[in-house]
Order: C-alpha cells, then structure tokens, then sequence
DNA sequence: TTATATACAATCATGGATGTATGTAAATAG
DNA sequence: CTATTTACATACATCCATGATTGTATATAA
C-alpha cells in the first residue's frame, strides 16, 4: 500500500472505527486484537497506530461519534426556542416525548449508533484508563436531568403537566425510565420485549403526566 | 499447603470467589488473570482450576450467590400470601414499594452484594460463551415484570391503584424505572446524585400510583 | 491398614497481544 | 525540483495469561 491524500487517510481511519465497532460488537472490547481490527478494516496495525495511540484511544472516538450528536440533539429537541409562543410543536412534554422518541428511533434506523449503544452497555469494561468514562456518563446524566427539568418547569409554568410533584422530581422519574428504557431496548437483542413497546411505552410514560 | 477436610476446601472456594471478586471491581474481568485472583485469595491457580473450569465459570458462581438470592426475596416479599387478608402489611403497593427497597437496602448493606452488581454492570463484557448471561437476565426481567404484574393486578382489584392503566402498562413502567434506578445507582461512585435519592425516589414512584 | 480419591502446589509449553522500531513510497511544501 | 513529511506496511522483542501436566500429602472409605 502507498501513501494517500488527506481525504484519503481520513477515508481509512472512519474504516478503521467501522471495523473495529463490528468487530466489538461480536468479540468484547478486550478479546479484539488490534490486529484483527486492521485485518477486518483491510489494512494493517500500523495503519490503526498511525490513527490512534491505542485501543482506548479507538473506543474513545467511536465513542464520541455517538456521544457528540446526542447532545447536539438534545440541546436542540429539548430546549431551542422554548420561551416562543405557543403551539402543539412547542408544547413542553410534546418536546420531551419527541425526545425520547427521537433517540429510540436514531437506534433503530442507524445500525452503528445500536451497536455502539450495544458495546458500551454490554461489550465494555469501564476500568483503568475507562473508568473515567464512567464520570463522563454520569455528567452527562446530569445535564439530560437539568435540560429535562428544564422543560417540566415550563410545562407547570404553563399548566399541561399534573403540579403534583415539582419540575426535579418529573425530571429525575422520567430519566431513570428512559435509563432502564434503553438498556433493556439495548440488551433486547429478539426484540421481542422491549423493542416492539419502547415507542408506546414513552407515550404512556408522557401521558400519565399530562393534564 | 495440604490435603484439607472437605469444609476447608468449600471454605477455600469461597475465598477464592471473594478475592475473585476483589480483584474484578478495580481490575475488570478481562484484565484480571487467575494468578492474581489466586494470590488475592493465599492459594495457587492450580486451587483456582481444581475448584472451577476456567474465569467465566468463576464468574457465574460470584454471580449465582447473588442472583438466586434476589429471585427468592421476590417471591417472597412480592407474592406470598397475597391473598391473605388486608391489612397495610399486605397492600400490593407496599409490598412492591417494599422489594423494590428491599434490594436497593442489600446493595446499602451488604458490599459484596454491591460490588457483584458493579462487576456485572460495568466490568464484564457479555461476549462468547458469556453472551447466554444476557439471555438470562432478559428471561429473568420478564418473570420480574410477570410478578410485578400479578400485584398491581391485585392493587387493582382492591382499588388502591388508579385505574387508568392496566397492571401490565404498571408493571412495566415499574420496572424500567427501577432498572435504571439501579443501574445509576450502582454507577453512581460518590453517592451524590442516586444513591442519597434512591429511597425518596421509590416513594414518590409509588406513591404516584396510589388513589 | 491399605488403597484411592481429594485438594491443592509447582512446572512447563504455547500462543497471542502489545508497543516500538524501522522501511518506504508518494504527497506536499518550499 | 528537491527535501521533508505523511501514511502507512513490515519486522522485532517482550511479556503475560492460559491450560495442561505432574507431583504430593492427606482425608477418607473399605
């Protein structure tokens, strides 16, 4: 193999993530070899070198693939525009429902998105170098709470949501569903159980909330 | 060492399934090798292969002492003597709020317990032979979910519980709220966020059912 | 009392993964 | 047009975990 332009070379390290997710996906982070990764992706490890420092490195960025445009997207679903004027799009729960829905459906039509899901919640040991990985979740965790708080206050501001409990309580009830929702959507490889309800089981989790 | 009675050698197994799990909270299962479990637990790999096959078998039996406990309790504290007579021991709302305490009290209470399930959420990759694990907890959350079920159903019937949803919508909706209860629990090292909240956090999912 | 099974310890052989170092041809900068 | 950097491939050295084998002293059964 010969030396390549830029594009090219950026062409082969998205191969090389590519690779190594489906290898991942079927092998467990830690029994994939680098070497198979390369030999999967159609180059060598020194290719995989030349890209990443090493393993951890090559997760952290598939990782991020996922990672970066969630948030993007929650930010925007979630809370661009919230104070404009009344409508049924700007309905606070509408917006936290489309939420939800929107990131069941990213799983459900974009394949490297599940299985990236797949082997960060089941095929990934958060120890060592990775277990700050685990603080970065549990970060993110936060700030999904306060942007969903967010829009439940508005939602009492505006009375469709129930005042029975305040905008944090909502707020937290709603991720720990949403939480349990997509690890069980996740590990529900038959889709026998969680796939085929995720959808109605976010609408009735919504609507128990409205007015 | 030498020959011991056969109490000394089931104590022997036993700790060798304690230092195994000692050693896989700070190292991940991958990366520990029984050499290091058998020096954690003052013995040699040759008493690590005389008393299980290989690490994943080790794995299992860490995970058994914890799991078939659990599905016991449930039985148990969700279901026995349902049909008893009322009384506020017997409501189907408290008994649910009760199991659903009760394991988060185990995981308070009892390290092993807690480290077990930290192991299995974030330091095991469900892959290979592995991968039937998964089976089993999919298995195992239905039967969860069917036993939950069962109570609502009879909340229902004694008219503790709304009944704008059926038992299974309940049941369900239950269950991934405390799915990801429990797994932000666990996640949650400092104990800020999900660990000081859990109990409160159960009430109000409960209590939000309750007529 | 003896024979056998038990509960380990110690040793060995193997392979596989990692990281690094070196080679190299083409792209690109000057 | 030349020098240097880039984008890899190839080769090398090291380490470490695994599983199997063998050794051994004792508990236990007959």
């Amino acid at each position: 193999m010969v030396r390549k332009t830029k594009e090219d070379a950026e062409l082969t390290r998205q191969c090389i993530i590519n690779a190594a997710r489906e290898v991942f996906v079927v092998k467990g982070v830690s029994k994939t070899s680098l070497d198979e990764i390369a030999k999967h992706a159609g180059v060598t490890r020194g290719a995989v070198y030349w890209h990443f420092t090493n393993k951890s490195d090559l997760l952290h960025a598939m990782r991020d693939q996922v990672i970066l445009p969630l948030i993007d997207r929650m930010d925007d679903t979630l809370l661009l525009n919230l104070d404009k004027e009344q409508s049924a799009e700007n309905d606070p729960l509408t917006r936290i429902e489309n939420f939800l829905l929107g990131t069941i459906e990213a799983l459900s039509d974009h394949e490297p998105t599940r299985q990236t899901y797949e082997i960060m919640m089941t095929k990934c040991e958060y120890v060592g170098e990775f277990a700050e990985v685990m603080q970065q979740i549990m970060s993110n965790c936060s700030s999904i709470v306060d942007k969903l708080e967010q829009a439940y206050a508005k939602g009492l501001e505006k009375q469709v949501i129930k005042p029975s409990l305040t905008a944090k309580q909502y707020a937290q009830d709603t991720h720990l569903f949403f939480s349990g929702l997509l690890h069980l959507w996740v590990k529900d490889m038959d889709g026998l159980c969680y796939r085929s309800q995720a959808k109605q089981q976010i609408q009735t989790h919504i609507q128990i909330r409205r007015m």
